[in-house]
DNA sequence: TTAAACTTTCAAAATATTTTGAAAGTTAGA
DNA sequence: TCTAACTTTCAAAATATTTTGAAAGTTTAA
């Protein structure tokens, strides 16, 4: 396999992917470019290489800041900014874990524990206490798993990792 | 908070959070129905509750029966087909889980596998092999464990989660 | 200040996904 | 067999999301 050959692949399906577990197209393309590039890129590059707009690259850049996987990086006696994407593979993982639990796990351990709180005495009051309170208990363990996970050193991530798998 | 209210937040919620996860709000919606449902519903009360179309709660449902989620249930004196969801949390759990490793992290398992095997001498393609020879393996190790957790008996992860929460 | 160089915004257009519903297909029992 | 009861399909319509690009906003250096 030839290296254009290969970092389209790498764009195209990390793009692909990207809209199965709700990030959109673009983000994920850049991402995919910035993780290959030796160098930083501007904005200028990204619309390039990606043949996108200046509106689209820079919101998803953005986006891409925020998650925390991209950074700035001035380069001297230029008045552009550059982008780099965080490289270590586990760091990547810890971050996509952190934002997914903030935005998606989070908000369903709120609900289920809201939800399980509801009162009355029929059949169907009790199926749904009884079916949300098992559901909080399993969230609510995932959550706190995903929050210790953002939060943790790479290598310690690395060891409970092996530690499940053996 | 009243039941149906209740009902209502947790239909909303949980066909929200499903869109950002990549499976749709249909999808979701009926899934909830059908947890908090303590008896198994034809696909006209799905239709009727929800106020969806035929054939999107028939695709729904099927999709549903797809994943696991949920079984074809037979009432006698009735040629109807009844459905009812898994209740148990890790269950669902677990067959999210193991739907989401086939679909999602596999692929990318397979991609960097490929990827990492390109040639050259070139910056670019050492920056690439680098890169991706680190993807792979992380994903690997995650693509392990959601294997494991996929075919796990629930006991043998409610264990595992614990030991990692503690 | 000023103006060039750059970044951000956002309404409209393009694209992608989901939903509908009627028609086609299937099945069970008379 | 026939037909009523039910399920599935799929092209068209509706809806939702993403992308564009020009205009507005900001910053830097002279």
């Amino acid at each position: 396999m030839q290296y254009e050959e290969a970092k389209d692949e790498f764009i195209q399906t990390w793009g692909n992917l990207a809209t199965q577990w709700g990030i959109n197209r673009t983000m994920a393309q850049i991402h995919a470019l910035l993780l290959l590039s030796p160098e930083a890129l501007s904005t200028d590059d990204v619309m390039e290489e990606l043949q996108i707009s200046r509106g689209n690259a820079n919101m998803n850049i953005r986006a891409l800041i925020d998650w925390a996987l991209v950074q700035k990086v001035y380069v001297k006696g230029d008045r552009k900014e550059f982008f780099i994407a965080i490289k270590d593979s586990f760091t990547v993982a810890r971050r996509i874990a952190k934002e997914r639990q903030r935005r998606e796990v989070s908000p369903v351990v709120a609900m289920f524990d809201e939800l399980s709180k509801v009162e009355g005495s029929g059949a169907k009051e009790q199926e749904l206490r009884k079916v949300t309170l098992d559901m909080l208990q399993m969230t609510k363990q995932i959550n706190d798993i995903l929050s210790k996970f953002g939060d943790s050193e790479p290598s310690w991530w690395k060891k409970k990792l092996i530690s499940l798998i053996s």
